[in-house]
DNA sequence: TGCAAATAATAATCAAGCTAATTAAATTGC
DNA sequence: GCAATTTAATTAGCTTGATTATTATTTGCA
């Protein structure tokens, strides 16, 4: 394949099966979920001064606050070099405060303030209506068994990376 | 919610519905997905010194070369500014090569080399050892909905992105 | 006890997205 | 036919990811 440069029809002979996230538009379709999820979450969050990943973190620090950055992260699932950066942008706008572990002080105990805590519910509104465009016109027992399967999937790949 | 700083469990009382994209870790499933299988990619393409991002660049030029950046941008939905940042790369590598139109010297045509549309072969290959990893254990039927509803989601977003 | 190894956070660097502003070229309208 | 607008690409600068290396501290073992 690709010997011939012009071609006015593509060659087809490298088709995918079914069942491939490899679809038709050759888009890569779980990208683009994420992508536009945020294009629009980021859209209904700017009023608040805040992007999803930072609303993400407040969230965690509202179910335990005082989390550790590791603990953070862990929670995440996200390298802790980006925890870090994103503490650094929500304690430059007052929404969390890094205090030393008296007990290690290698750690740093970040504490969501009350000014965080309060976006915890606009975050959780927009969720709902990003799922609420997302979702719109789908079947509910199919959607069901795709947020089924979608955790699955997550689970399976999870399991891939930490087998490094 | 929110006014409780020391907080053993969580409030309940923002709880979402079911069928929300929010479960029970507060972890955003759809950036999770997205960033779960390009880590997986990209270490699988790492020996061919290519991203996930650049492969699918090259996969529209193998279905139609000499596209301009503007068309590219458009197929992959993605802002001119980005393709523009990819095709340097690409170009870096000897993968494409940009062209000036002649008939308007305001745009790029740009085309994949030879050694461009070789490695089309690993992008695909490597999708389907991806979807492999994601899809072990998946019921087939439920599998089938799953891709059949995250397509309606993805159109469902674009138009919501589309009206600006 | 004291030193080597492990751990928590950060710095530096890169990729891939984005928006906004700029430049150059083409098109449109009066 | 020239001025104003539109269009294609790029530059600049931001966010969120990643890896790799560094620093400071703690822990574990001989």
């Amino acid at each position: 394949m690709g010997s011939n440069l012009k071609r006015a029809v593509p060659a087809r002979t490298a088709e995918p099966p079914t069942q491939s996230s490899l679809t038709d538009d050759y888009s890569p379709i779980f990208q683009d979920l994420a992508r536009f999820r945020a294009i629009i979450f980021d859209a209904k969050l700017k009023p608040y001064d805040m992007t999803m990943s930072q609303g993400f973190v407040l969230v965690h620090l509202w179910r335990e606050n005082g989390l550790r950055q590791l603990d953070l992260a862990g929670r995440m699932q996200v390298a802790t070099v980006t925890v870090s950066k994103l503490i650094d942008r929500l304690e430059e706008r007052g929404f969390v405060e890094r205090r030393a572990d008296a007990k290690d002080r290698r750690s740093n105990r970040v504490f969501a303030t009350d000014k965080g805590l309060a976006q915890v519910k606009t975050l959780t509104k927009t969720v709902l209506e990003v799922d609420k465009i997302a979702n719109a016109g789908l079947d509910p027992e199919e959607l069901a068994i795709t947020l089924k399967v979608l955790g699955q999937m997550r689970e399976n790949l999870k399991s891939e990376i930490a087998e490094k």
